[in-house]
DNA sequence: CGGTATCCAAATCGATACTG
DNA sequence: CAGTATCGATTTGGATACCG
């Protein structure tokens, strides 16, 4: 499978919303960016209502894309740990805009 | 239909994605924010890939979310206009930095 | 010119079961 | 615990034709 990365664009914006766009990704950022280190079940019980399948697979392309580092403990039973990357971390105040547009426009 | 400022949300993040995700929205304003006013035809030609099903369907969905200003001169041939109205410009400085971000890392 | 309507394809998402 | 596999539902997107 070809990774983003790989694309070329002319548009930012574009590159910009594949990147982080979707249903989850930046929500998962956000939740890494606020608690720091959180292991899977961490985050699953974070993201209310996301299922197993949805962040497995996103939390593979935010690795693949560079966002995210994964630490597996070779330990029974299994511990895996998620962290952002500096990378990730690049994109947070675009994060930070939009969650400051949508607090003070939401809920009125 | 309900419109999406009728809904409550407790993340910002969600509630912002909800109304300027998906695959054209944020391009769309990104136009009328540069180029200003301008018609459907022009619109069109500028999203290069757009149909008319995407692109009428957007444009209904930014303004009835407030983002953008219909016009419409009632002459033959018809001549529509868009431009972003106080709202919609208010998510510029999130676009911005969305922008900035994806120029320092695409390509490379 | 500026749209709708219809139909279909593709991508996304979710429930559930299974595994090391 | 931290996943993968499979299947089906839902959502999204596109091609084309038609309308005032």
């Amino acid at each position: 499978m070809e990774t983003k990365t790989d694309m070329k664009y002319n548009c930012p914006i574009q590159y910009t919303l594949d990147l982080i766009g979707g249903k989850w990704k930046l929500i998962i950022i956000w939740h890494l960016a606020t608690e720091g280190i959180m292991r899977y079940s961490e985050l699953r019980r974070s993201l209310k209502g996301i299922t197993h399948k949805m962040l497995s697979q996103q939390l593979k392309e935010l690795e693949s894309d560079g966002f995210i580092h994964r630490e597996e403990y070779p330990q029974v039973p299994p511990k895996v740990e998620y962290s952002l990357t500096d990378f990730g971390k690049s994109i947070l105040p675009v994060l930070k805009g939009m969650s400051e547009w949508g607090t003070s426009n939401m809920n009125k």
